[in-house]
RNA sequence: GCCCCCUUAGCUCAGUAGGAUAGAGCACAGGAUUCCUAAUCCUGGUGUCAGAGGUUCGAAUCCUCUAGGGGGCACCA
């Protein structure tokens, strides 16, 4: 008969799980969810779990003697050092140096497998992010979504998720109109001519720039337009020239798009009327003072919102019904919109729109990011779209670069305000995390350099049971953990725990390398120690791509 | 006025699905390099988890209230 570890792919601590949950079904109760913690001291082991606290209460019986039934069935995995019982019923696992050797074979084998664990079954996610009105360059608080929702994208995609990235553009309304006059109201001032600049226009010197633009490609052909004559034409011309700019930007930054849809396509293809019929049809929709209003409050909203205004205009909000009635339309599991916190007040209205869909709660998720305080040495920046006052994200790319840039928007929850100082930013010092990480993984690049100019060759995972030093067991459990930290990211949609993880491999990796040499005159134990490094070099690659940040080779 | 988010060490922030004695980085001080990159490492100590109640065997975490900061409340976009 054949060992039972065979049979339960004795590779990571995730695996734990499963054996729990066997012991806890040899109980009689299932659970649907077994916690694991690595503790913070030592003594309480490797990896523990507080399981049979919370079965106390369905069992009713003493939690200590609920462990100590666990244990027994752990124990005889034989995968395991030590299982012990301690306080009031944690049960705390102690790895043996064999289980560890062997995850890290299977890490250095099968990397994907071992990386990518296939949670999402090939579910179809949309992510929905940036959507910046294409009136204006991107500014800082857009690059934060676009960080976030890329890397919430890509953690996504490696969960085995069918993720498609989507950019929304609002190129239909009055900011789009008001775009075009403010560039026919510059171009008017630069021939010299009086024309009022509109109230809410935009005035940032991008406009000026359009102005000439567009002079140099009509000349003076518009001098005697009014701007009803050429409003169209402007508009077209500013909305390309911006987004133009926006994609530049966002490539610039390293985040790109599955798709690019129009509001403006929403209405020209018909949808939006569409989508209002079958809503009028189902009785969503009333008319009341002229106006065609939507049955908010009826799917939980304060109160009824209009679609078309009495003057027979849609309102935005009209759109935004389309286009999430078309997403469904499109046969998405899951739709995620990542939004600016400012438009929290928004989520109420369009989560109605869910349901009124007839679509379950849990089909849209939306995903705040707070907003971004820009600061120069301390001292606020002050910044207001509308008076061309702010600064953009190409100004700090092109000031601290793109990797500090998105590295530091992942190392905060999302939810939560950001102070960001272009100085500090700037700095390529210790004050700069992303370096940390990186830097890790030159090093070990440039370890393998060292082996290579030594003739050093060898196949992974060759002699890595020769790894016997605490730095090389601390590394190899932090590396096994990767999955449980990419389990909890997954689930909670968090990219930021990858950050602080790489942070920590980082540390341990450092940590390792000063004090214990790779490249040594033991061949074999070099070789050992490479295959380590190798596997650690893969972690931080995987990471670091998840976040969009570059893994460089040298520093 | 109503609604949402935030408040953890001097600063910036983590804290994993309620678990054990609350954690990093920075800053500050001292030390480490004949050797694979010193953007590194090692050693130093900090807390009324904003405050008050409550739920629980157990709360930074969940509930209620209060205070402070930010944001939102349109036939605006």
């Amino acid at each position: 008969m054949l060992p039972k570890a065979v049979f339960c792919y004795p590779n990571n601590p995730v695996d734990v799980r499963e054996h729990i949950r066997e012991a806890v079904k040899a109980l009689g109760v299932e659970v649907p969810f077994v916690e694991l913690e690595v503790p913070k001291l030592q003594k309480h082991g490797d990896i523990s779990t507080p399981v049979s606290m919370a079965l106390a209460r369905i069992l009713k019986k003493n939690p200590r003697q609920i462990a100590e039934q666990i244990k027994q069935h752990l124990e005889g995995t034989g995968l395991f050092e030590s299982v012990e019982v301690a306080g009031p019923g944690f049960i705390n696992i102690r790895f043996s140096t064999e289980y560890l050797v062997s995850g890290l074979r299977e890490l250095l084998r099968t990397p994907e497998r071992f990386l990518r664990k296939d949670i999402g079954k090939g579910r179809k996610v949309q992510v929905e992010f940036v959507s910046a009105n294409p009136t204006g360059p991107l500014h800082l608080g857009h690059g934060r979504g676009a960080a976030f929702g890329a890397a919430l994208s890509n953690l996504l995609e490696r969960a085995g998720y069918d993720v498609e990235r989507e950019f929304y553009i609002n190129d239909a309304g009055r900011q789009v109109t008001l775009l075009a006059e403010s560039i026919f109201a510059r171009y008017k001032e630069l021939k010299g001519l009086e024309y009022p600049f509109p109230e809410d226009g935009y005035r940032g010197d991008y406009i000026v720039e359009l102005a000439r633009e567009l002079n140099e490609k009509v000349g003076d052909k518009y001098i005697e337009q009014s701007f009803s004559k050429v409003q169209s034409e402007l508009k077209e011309f500013g909305v390309k020239r911006m987004l133009e700019l926006i994609k530049t930007d966002l490539e610039a930054f390293g985040v790109v798009f599955d798709r690019w849809q129009s509001e403006q396509a929403l209405y020209e293809e018909g949808l939006v009327k569409r989508c209002l019929d079958e809503l009028t049809r189902k009785g969503k929709l009333y008319e009341k003072d002229g106006a065609l209003w939507f049955r908010a409050t009826e799917f939980g909203d304060d109160k009824d919102r209009v679609v078309i205004k009495s003057d027979g205009a849609y309102t935005y909000f009209a759109s935004d019904i389309a286009y999430h009635w078309y997403k469904i339309q499109r046969g998405f599991d899951e739709l995620i919109d990542v939004w600016g916190a400012d438009h929290h007040g928004y989520v109420p209205r369009i989560k109605a729109v869910i349901r009124a869909l007839e679509q379950p709660d849990e089909k849209l998720t939306v995903m705040l990011v707070q907003m971004v305080n820009l600061l120069r040495d301390g001292k606020p920046v002050q910044m207001s779209k509308r008076a061309g006052e702010f600064v953009t994200l190409r100004e700090v790319m092109d000031e601290v670069g793109a990797d500090t840039t998105k590295f530091i928007f992942l190392t905060r929850r999302p939810d939560s305000h950001l102070d960001f100082d272009i100085e500090v930013a700037k700095r390529e010092s210790s004050e700069n995390p992303v370096y940390y990480v990186q830097y890790a993984h030159a090093r070990i690049n440039s370890i393998f350099k060292k082996a290579t100019e030594r003739g050093l060759s060898f196949k992974e995972p060759e002699n890595v049971e020769l790894l016997k030093e605490e730095e090389e067991f601390s590394l190899i459990k932090k590396l096994l953990f990767y999955p449980l930290m990419f389990e909890g990211a997954v689930r909670e949609r968090e990219p930021h725990r990858i950050t602080f993880y790489l942070q920590e491999l980082a540390r341990l990796f450092h940590s390792y390398y000063s004090s214990h040499r790779v490249v040594s005159d033991d061949r074999e134990l070099s070789t050992a120690r490479l295959s380590l490094c190798r596997a650690v070099m893969t972690v931080i690659n995987e990471g670091l791509s998840i976040l969009g940040v570059t893994a460089p080779e040298r520093m």
